[in-house]
DNA sequence: TGCTTCCATGTAAACGATTACATGGGCACT
DNA sequence: AGTGCCCATGTAATCGTTTACATGGAAGCA
């Protein structure tokens, strides 16, 4: 059985050529059929202990790794996850990225990264490429689905794909959802800083189409309303999450002659900006006016004065979301919708307003109340 | 020619089987070959107008997408990048990643991310990754090759795809480099430092064995001896790039009775972890010691006070490792290394020393010295 | 002992592209 | 008009797995 094989190839088994080690020439070593190797791989125990263990030594001699192109040609199935965001230079999404990479490694599975950066253009690509089969699944952090900008003629593709929208919702898809109780957290702290006595409470918002942002808006005007205050738009000022609208709407305060007490931003970059432009200005932050965040990213316990923010689990995010991608991908029974807690982190840039004592306030955290 | 197709595979058009498009509906679709329909999409040149036409046509009405794993299992093309990182969370890397992505998007290339957090483990797996050859090449910001965690009975594999080092070059290995000049910028800052009077000027460290590390050291040295300074072992923290280590080294100082006017942090987290700590110690921050960072990432403009800091090109430096890597894997020439150049930022953090007047300084640039 | 059942294994047909090789027609040149 | 060349295209082999189906032997049961 050894007239130098079916299809001719001469046998060359020295170091010269460089071709990768087939299944074939496992299962020769092993002295078993190719059927059999594939088998004492993917299940071990349809095959006899004593052929296993030639196969498992041979495949220890060759170093043999399955060649992942054929088998997804066979078997349909990438072990390749696509996650989707917005903006991956942006510091909220890598420790949920990195969350997300943690579970999916476990399980064995690769994580592609597509940054569309608003482009619809890069929208399209991805949307082909989930189309394409070169994922098993998504996980969706931007918000909305590819629906939009259509693909060629409406033809409908193999979209059928399992997908996990993370932290922005996606109302109209059927699909898990993984987020945090935005509008119970923007709430809880609008109600925190009305309890500190502050009656004039400005909210930094985020970009007006997003769903994170309506769902904060919303837990903001439940916080006025709870706290029995008036809601004031004129104390609304237009944000993008970004550094930038941060110190754009702290320019905007500076300039009024009469401000807020209380400035809520609904993102922790915002709150950094603003912040600091309001020192610039000669204004004392928590003194004159105090300012809470959103996120709890890093650099919030470090900020002068330290934030005083909404903690939001990023890494249980990404994990919970990869876990249940993972269920899905695998058949087993997944929860529709996950909400993780956030936590009421107070530090030092919220204080009672005016005059009153400054305490050295120490970091505090506070579970945030279960939605209902 | 249509007794229902040579594979016996009966002809059901309707959106009953959702089965994928394949180049042979295409085909039939443009009344050609699979070859051509082929050769359109890879060399449209090689077509005549007329079938290039008809196959776009159909191509278009059946909404085809070739199948990649068909496509690289024959090929051995995978149309994917491996970028190593050492944590995904780290700030420092998204932007970095956000230029290779940008790049990689353009010449159509995939990027797959995996955060090696430290374990052995998880570098063997992406070891086997790239034999696996699930990727056409990589880009590595962890410093040093995976030859060091061998897999199995030795056997080489193919480990012959491009690399590109990206920041932190591996001094044994014959790749691509692209990097900043990290000592030159080092020497610069000590000596920016010095020339506004500081005569003693600590260093908070990175990882002792970081490559980074060991050249900003020397650079630090560097610049103390271009100043005429002496190196004092007891003005060196360690440290590791982290917010916590920036804490450690301020606590460690406050905590000193006689301190240095001056402290380059070799990254930005630890600086403002520093400055952080010095100020609740009750310190003045430039007043009492001036703090330096490095990195320039996005909460050095905004930290209070604003964080002078060396600026490096964090996406320029992801794009530059990704165009190399893609002239490699097309086979064009590219060079073995590449340097891009940092600025010094000046901001407030950094002062003459003691009772020196501070100037409300505003943010300066200026371009580093090209390395000779 | 003869029949059924089951288990371990082998054989070979997909999976869906790319591409070497063959082919035939048109054009240019002598 | 004859020869040669090139261009557009088709045919079919190939990439390396997985897996449906076939097979043969051992074991269980009456």
């Amino acid at each position: 059985m050894d007239e130098s094989g079916p299809s001719g190839r001469p046998e060359q088994d020295d170091a010269s050529s460089h071709r990768a080690v087939r299944i074939q020439d496992v299962a020769k070593l092993a002295d078993v059929s190719t059927a059999t190797v594939s088998r004492a791989l993917a299940t071990p125990e349809r095959v006899s202990p004593e052929a296993r263990a030639r196969v498992f030594e041979a495949i220890a001699k060759t170093g043999y790794v399955p060649n992942p192109a054929a088998r997804s040609l066979r078997s349909q199935k990438t072990h390749m996850v696509l996650v989707v965001l917005p903006d991956l230079s942006n510091t909220f999404f890598s420790k949920i990225l990195r969350g997300i990479e943690e579970r999916l490694f476990e399980a064995g599975y690769g994580m592609i990264i597509s940054d569309l950066d608003g482009t619809p253009e890069k929208e399209a690509h991805f949307a082909a490429f989930i189309a394409a089969g070169r994922v098993d699944g998504a996980i969706l952090l931007n918000g909305h689905l590819f629906g939009q900008t259509r693909m060629g003629g409406g033809a409908t593709d193999r979209t059928g794909i399992p997908l996990v929208a993370l932290c922005e919702a996606i109302p109209s898809a059927d699909i898990p959802q993984i987020e945090i109780d935005n509008r119970g957290a923007a709430s809880r702290m609008t109600q925190h800083l009305a309890s500190l006595g502050h009656r004039s409470i400005a909210y930094v918002s985020g970009p007006e189409s997003n769903i994170l942002e309506r769902e904060r808006f919303l837990g903001y005007q439940d916080g006025l309303k709870a706290a029995g205050l008036p809601f004031d738009p004129g104390l609304v000022l237009p944000g993008d999450y970004t550094i930038e609208a941060g110190v754009a709407a702290g320019q905007n305060l500076a300039a009024r002659s009469t401000r807020p007490s209380a400035v809520f931003c609904t993102s922790d970059e915002m709150a950094i900006g603003l912040i600091r432009t309001l020192l610039s200005a000669g204004l004392r932050v928590p003194g004159d006016i105090s300012v809470a965040g959103f996120d709890d990213i890093e650099f919030a316990a470090v900020a002068e004065p330290a934030l005083t923010t909404i903690h939001q689990p990023r890494r249980e995010l990404g994990q919970a979301a990869a876990s249940v991608l993972i269920d899905l991908l695998q058949g087993r029974p997944s929860p529709k919708r996950i909400r993780l807690d956030t936590d009421l982190v107070l530090r030092d840039s919220v204080a009672p307003p005016q005059n009153m004592l400054k305490a050295p306030a120490k970091t505090t955290r506070t579970r945030a109340m279960k939605p209902t």
